[in-house]
DNA sequence: CGTGTTTATCGTCAGGAAGACGACTATGAT
DNA sequence: ATCATAGTCGTCTTCCTGACGATAAACACG
């Protein structure tokens, strides 16, 4: 059997899906469009696209991102801390049931980007057709509370979203991504509340302080200034050098 | 801007590869085969081949691994043990360089399968075209020792190779997926040598028993009948059901 | 049959990390 | 002035881990 036949293999079309993550108002939320056409006309999806005929993955998921939402990526190994709006962005699994798109057989890569909260809503693209929306609203198990409850994602969509968000739920664990949620200067409240609308629990503020500041290369002091939020003044700080978490966050169980 | 217009898409090749992991004489080993044609003629490469047409990802992947080993895959949620071979399966990454081959434009979908050593080298394919290598002389940065320094893998191969090894090395730490290296009835020392191997470190017997001994649900004792593997008979165990283990179990660092 | 070797298993002890929680500080709101 | 809100520093207890001594049960020798 030879593995690399030229002459004859099954077309396919790849795609990229994003699974966008941001927290907005104490809740992580997702970026989703609404879809123009069939199938699943007028139904929330998650923004995507074909990749290009000479384009990598990586290079068409940060594509996408740019165009839906203005955001540039953070290259992880780039130590300058871009100007701009970065956003963190990895390879999250693919998708390719045969039965995944109605039309034709699609393989989508789907990519997990994380984002600070933006202050303006979205950048291109038209109103109204794109917007942030709760994950635990798009990934309520049907019949919600009141008659609002949403209609279910198209495709597999919500599965796609459902293993991004539990991927960014494991990874705050032992990697100090949870800053890919903050703006450039943040303060340990601002990153605890990060933790705590990501896995849905609260936390010790006293205990996390401690944890947080006491975690090498994860914090850096960032002039010592303050700001408020509310109560006392407190410090603000920059995500650090480290990406890896030794020892790791720990995430309430039950 | 239509995401999913179905006239106009460059098609794509999409395959799967196998980074298939085993320990065998204390070292982690990959399955590789030769490559007849070419490119890359003669040089070793890690197994895989298209996607049918009307074929899921994960489908295609156990297709090919029973091709090339026999071994049937372990699904993570079936809770009755497969009485064969069994292997653990997952999705790996998936890489999409427009150049990574120079034919055309091929996507490879990357899976991950931990097997038991197996008595039997490979039952499908002709022999000397397929064999297990130690990663490590897999991924030796060029010139290893003596003049048996192997050609490097073909294609991008070597960096999905180093991307399973290190999913493993990262995923034996937080999981029970060390077991599905081990046979179905297993000793303590024997789980403490595939962790050795992975790793590559040496760990304390003593510290080692106590930890997965204590950690509910990673084993159970299996009829707690012996062996003989050198000393002292040791009690045989069963993977339990747990697969997320709490506390993980600690790499050393450094 | 003893002795040494190998592997398995149990115990002990010190150091560190984490959860629970008290106390104090510095702002703004009333 | 008083209260509410947040941030920051400590303390205490408990649990986990790493280091390591000790014992147990097999086998290979002489």
């Amino acid at each position: 059997m030879s593995p690399y036949d030229p002459s004859a293999y099954p077309p396919f079309a790849v795609t990229v899906d994003l699974v966008v993550l941001t927290v907005r108002r104490h809740a992580l939320c997702a970026l989703v469009v609404r879809r123009g056409e069939p199938p699943f006309q007028g139904r929330w999806a998650l923004p995507g696209g074909f990749v290009r005929a000479d384009e990598d993955l990586g290079a068409a998921a940060a594509r996408e991102l740019a165009e839906e939402t203005g955001l540039c990526v953070h290259d992880p190994g780039d130590p300058t801390p871009a100007p701009g709006a970065g956003a963190h962005l990895e390879q999250l699994a693919t998708y390719g049931d045969p039965k995944r798109d109605p039309r034709m057989r699609v393989v989508s890569v789907a990519h997990l980007a994380l984002a600070p909260d933006l202050p303006a809503p979205r950048p291109g693209g038209d109103a109204n057709s794109v917007r942030w929306a709760p994950v635990e609203e798009l990934l309520s198990p049907e019949a919600g509370f009141g008659d609002e409850s949403p209609a279910p994602l198209a495709f597999d969509h919500a599965r796609i979203l459902a293993d991004g968000v539990e991927r960014a739920r494991s990874k705050i664990e032992y990697s100090s991504l949870a800053t890919a949620f903050c703006p450039p200067e943040f303060t340990v409240g601002e990153l605890r509340r990060v933790y705590e609308a990501v896995w849905g629990v609260a936390l010790d503020p006293r205990n996390f302080h401690r944890k947080v500041t006491g975690t090498p290369g994860f914090l850096v002091p960032a002039g010592g200034t303050t700001t408020r939020q509310g109560g006392r003044p407190a410090q603000l700080f920059r995500a650090g050098g480290a990406t890896l978490l030794n020892p790791p966050m720990l995430r309430p169980e039950v």
